[in-house]
This record gives structure tokens, sequence and C-alpha cells, in this order.
DNA sequence: AGCTCTTCCTGAAAGC
DNA sequence: TGCTTTCAGGAAGAGC
């Protein structure tokens, strides 16, 4: 599953192969996880990639200017199983690759996605579009303080709050779990019962985590290669994500797994402990 | 504000 | 063996 760190090694792929090659012919298979493919197919051929970039889980591609266009990027989100792979026009074609983006180097973009829950599309001119302005802080750009903005305070499950593309952008379930665990929390804990010590903690987690899971390319759990169709390592660093049953790297307890925000959620229920004795329903009369 | 549930989609794995 | 069910989980939307 692309989350920052797999879909950062893949965009570092792109940048050593795409800027400055343009595009000649696009061609698609099933168009449903594309806002406009006509468009697509209208306006890029004959563009050139100028560069391309990584906004949280987005991968943005920008073009060079062309006359009477409307559009200077290309906005792609891999979604769980979306693959980029650039590679020679003759080589063999993997089941659910619907876009093929023939390049002037004789190469060729692919996007393969086998469930469909990736997006792609178009980017209007201008510094607007795409819907950026609804995303959070980068984690790995965050300096601690912005980090403690984005968490201190608010009601929500730690867990739900990482997750939350609005808070930090970037984040998914693999590294959450995983984030949490090296920093001792328990997903269920309310983000704002969090003590100074603990967001520090957190916040070491987050950095260590996503930039170990870069180094080593990210974490190919089923189906993620990167742009020359390699897999990652980072699955073999994983501490709980999926080791239900398993031991605690730390204290050997067994890894529990439980729905948190609608997630699989893996912990030790030692190293992690869970919040106090919810003071739940309690018949606030909080207004504001 | 924040929770749960549903939808999208396919394939692997588990259950009967 | 062969069918059905569950799970995977990014993101958006509904409803509470």
């Amino acid at each position: 599953m692309p989350e920052l760190p797999e879909v950062e090694t893949v965009v570092r792929g792109l940048q050593a192969t795409l800027p400055g090659k343009r595009i000649v012919d696009v061609r698609l298979g099933k168009t449903d996880f594309i806002e406009d493919p006509s468009a697509l197919e209208r306006e890029l051929p004959g563009r050139r990639v100028l560069n391309v970039r990584r906004y949280g889980k987005f991968i943005v591609l920008s073009f060079d200017a062309s006359a009477g266009s409307d559009y200077s990027g290309l906005l792609i989100h891999l979604g769980m199983t979306g693959q980029i792979v650039v590679c020679p026009t003759n080589a063999p074609v993997r089941p659910h690759t619907h876009v093929f983006m023939g390049l002037d180097d004789g190469r060729e973009f692919r996007y393969t996605d086998i469930r469909r829950f990736g997006s792609m599309q178009l980017l209007p001119d201008g510094p607007n579009g795409g819907g950026f302005e609804t995303l959070g802080t980068d984690p790995l750009e965050a300096t601690e303080r912005e980090f403690r903005t984005q968490i201190s305070g608010r009601r929500a499950r730690i867990k739900a709050l990482l997750l939350d593309q609005r808070a930090l952008r970037g984040m998914g379930n693999i590294y959450t779990d995983e984030s949490l665990w090296r920093a001792r929390i328990h997903p269920t804990r309310i983000a704002a019962d969090l003590s100074d010590k603990e967001l520090r903690k957190l916040y070491q987690a987050v950095q260590w985590i996503l930039n170990g899971a870069i180094r080593l390319r990210g974490s190919s759990v089923s189906d993620y290669v990167d742009s020359e169709g390699q897999r990652g390592e980072f699955q073999l660093r994983h501490r709980v994500y999926q080791r239900k049953g398993k031991k605690c790297f730390r204290c050997g307890t067994a890894i529990e797994r439980m729905i948190v925000a609608g997630r699989s959620s893996y912990f030790c229920p030692r190293c992690q402990r869970a919040p106090r004795g919810r003071a739940r329903k309690k018949k606030t009369g909080t207004r504001r």
C-alpha cells in the first residue's frame, strides 16, 4: 500500500527518468479512476515533463507551457494498488495496466492499478487546483512545533489523527502503527491526553520510521513496486504491522489487533498501554 | 468535532 | 474439491 515512503520512492525514480522527456502518445484502458479521460488524450501528447514532485501521497507531474492549454500538470494518487513503471515499449504488459504514455526516448510510462482506488486528473494552470489546501503538514518537513500544532488539543484518537490527511499528509496504516509502537503509545489514546514527552517521542518516532522506510525504498506488503519494478524492503523491519500473535520485539508479549478508526491496528498491549477506563457518556453540558 | 458505516474494486486467503 | 465470505485499506460522503 503506497504511503509516504513508497510514493517518495516512486517520485525519486521518476525524477531520474522523466524530466525533459516529451509525451508522444496516450493510450487508456479502463478509465473510471480518471477524472476526464478524453482531456488526458487531448492535452498530454506533445507536452514535455518539467519535474515530478510528491505532495502527501499525491504525485504531481508538471509540464512545459503549451499554447492553448489550461493545464500544467497531472495529479496522480496510487490508492491501494497503483503502480507506475517506466519501461521499454516492448516490455510485457502487466494485467490491470490502464494508462500508457509513450515517451520520446522510446520508452513508456505505465500506470497499473488492480483495484483502481487510485486517481488521475489534470491540474489547471496557476497556483491553486488539486485540492491541496485541505492537506495538512508533511510529517517529514514539519518541525516538532508544527507537528504538535496538528496533534495537541485534539479530541480524536491519536491513530485517527495520524491517518487524517488534513492534519498530517502522507501517513497510512502501516506507518501509523509502526510509529505508535516505537513511541509506546496506544492507538486509541486521545491526542489531547498525550504528555509533552509522549508528543516528542511520537514526533521522533514518525521521523525515524518514515526516513527508515524511505531508505529501504518502502514496504512491499502485497503489490507495491517502485518505478523500476523493484520491491521495497521495509516490510522486513515491521515491528507490529500484520504481526498479530507474534512476539513484541521489545518485551515478547503477543501483538494484538483491533479496529481503530476503521482500520486494522496492531499494537503491543504491554508496551502501549490502553487509556484509562474511558470516562464515557458523562452528559456534558458543554456548550461553546 | 469526531465517530461509525458504506462505497468503490480485485485477489488472496480463510471458512464451510 | 468448490463455493462463499472475509480481509486488505485510501478517501469521500452520509448520518448521528
